[in-house]
DNA sequence: ATGGTGGATTATCCA
């Protein structure tokens, strides 16, 4: 099974490239974020017609993730437990950035995955009310990662509840091996004690990041601004990730960041995020 | 020091 993560910054803008992807890269699920409409604006016929099933959650013009299967979906999860509110009073609500979905049990792939696709709050300024909301959220995603795992004790059904995978979009480079230079971050968000911090606390959890083993380190990046030819320049940054339970990282076979997508005309800032896994 | 680009929505906001 082929599963993508890819913040893909409007899907109706981007389902011509989407659909390219999917059909070069023959993916068989994919995490989209910043979807950037609502789920009843999206004309979703090219994606049927190849056979996926879709699910989406969004509630606003920025943020908003789905998720696309073709190997099934058994269950879908709407929204994270506990997950901070962002606003104030009345206002407040607990943004659509995350779902989830029980993917993949067909005669290829034995066991099922629990897969959510996430948007990471971005944070915005390390003194703006966004930044403590974001790692919040973060604490909130360690938080049920930890007790998926533990729940899975060799009693009930181990290998299933364990098969456990978060993609998506984290705004955290987790190190300055990350960041094309340290120096343009200072005293910026993305790689600040805290978040990374926080990142690691899902790793200790027991979650992996699938793609790190599997590339070319430094300078291997998943997202570059628009602004100033970042591309061009390899001025980048990793912070689109799977983290896999240990579970789905034994059965991780390969991983690959979709430079030729990010080469196109008119895609997004992101590069789309590919692992094999064989359950 | 500012603005550089792009999307959704419509002159700003967000990334």
């Amino acid at each position: 099974m082929r599963i993508a993560t890819w913040n893909i910054n409007s899907l109706r803008a981007r389902m011509p490239r989407l659909l390219e992807v999917i059909d070069r890269r023959k993916i068989d699920v994919v995490a989209l974020q910043e979807i950037k409409a609502k789920p009843e604006q999206l004309d979703l016929s090219g994606l049927t017609e190849r056979g996926f099933e879709v699910a989406a959650h969004g509630l606003n013009q920025w943020n908003g993730v789905a998720l696309a299967s073709r190997v099934g979906i058994r269950e879908i999860r709407r929204e994270l437990p506990s997950l901070p509110a962002w606003g104030e009073g009345e206002d407040a609500v607990v943004e659509a950035r995350a779902i989830g979905a029980v993917v993949g049990e067909t005669a290829r792939d034995s066991r099922p995955i629990e897969l959510w696709s996430l948007y990471v709050p971005n944070g915005r300024e390390l003194d703006h009310p966004h930044y403590p909301y974001k790692l919040g959220w973060l604490e909130a995603l360690r938080s049920y990662g930890e007790a998926r795992l533990a729940s899975s004790g060799p009693g009930e059904d181990a290998g299933k509840c364990s098969a456990t995978l978060f993609a998506g979009d984290f705004n955290v480079a987790p190190t300055d091996a990350d960041v094309w230079d340290m120096a343009a971050f200072e005293g910026k968000t993305h790689v600040s004690a805290p978040e990374r911090e926080a990142i690691a606390a899902i790793e200790n959890a027991g979650y992996v990041d699938l793609t790190r083993d599997w590339l070319d380190a430094p300078g291997t990046y998943t997202y570059w601004d628009y602004k100033g030819l970042k591309f061009a320049k390899k001025q980048g940054m990793r912070i689109d990730f799977l983290f896999g339970s240990p579970a789905v990282r034994a059965a991780t076979t390969g991983a690959m960041i979709d430079l030729e997508e990010r080469a196109q005309e008119s895609t997004s800032d992101h590069a789309p995020v590919i692992v094999d896994i064989h359950l």
